[in-house]
DNA sequence: AGCATCGTACGACACCTATCGAACAATGTG
DNA sequence: CACATTGTTCGATAGGTGTCGTACGATGCT
């Protein structure tokens, strides 16, 4: 396969398409696992989240926080690391990780 | 009709809900104005907000923000006052609503 | 009363989305 | 090489969403 995919430059991030990542409690469980632990690869994210969901849904979950421009992957061996691109957030959205990792997620 | 419509309680505005609301360049647009304008009427935010939708589009979008809690609604002889809860979006989602308004939006 | 104005509600349409299972590709391990 | 592990991709499906036009309701004005 390819090293990497196709992910938006910092200047390429919306503010609309980084919110409508973060609009759904199952991108945002991700997101609180993937912030607490730093970073992490997809198997070991879904456990952490404690989301009860296939690998399918979570592969297209870490897809759109990654075309968002929320996440960063890297391809290591078949496995994959995924971490929180903080910041090219902070300068393309100020604030806004912050406060949505601040909020205790009640759904 | 009644004298106002449901909104959420300071406690049941949720952060996925307000996301969602958010994630939409015509609701970020009524809000930049609504913020920038402090309150305002249904057609006035039309006008204000440069964009071009229909009357029952921006009615929706209204509506999308008021049951997400974003917005307080007030009837008004024949119209609406409509203006941001800062307050409580300050008390649920500390900084998301500056994060948000801050950011110039580039859809 | 009659009419205009402001906004909501409804039905329709096209489109997007969350979810799954199954099949596949890439890599590591016996 | 055969096999297990890790994710991705595809097809399907059910349900949500943005948009519009039209019809409606409430209020204000003449």
């Amino acid at each position: 396969m390819q090293d990497e995919w196709h992910e938006p430059t910092r200047e390429e991030i919306s503010l609309p398409t980084v919110l409508g990542a973060l609009a759904d409690p199952a991108r945002l469980a991700l997101l609180q696992a993937l912030h607490e632990v730093g970073e992490s690869n997809c198997g070991a994210l879904t456990a952490l989240s404690g989301l009860d969901l296939s690998k399918s849904t979570v592969s297209h979950h870490l897809k759109v926080l990654r075309e968002a421009g929320v996440t960063h992957t890297q391809f290591v061996g078949t496995s994959r690391r995924v971490s929180i691109r903080q910041d090219d957030l902070e300068a393309a959205c100020p604030g806004l990780l912050h406060a949505v990792i601040g909020s205790h997620v009640h759904a």
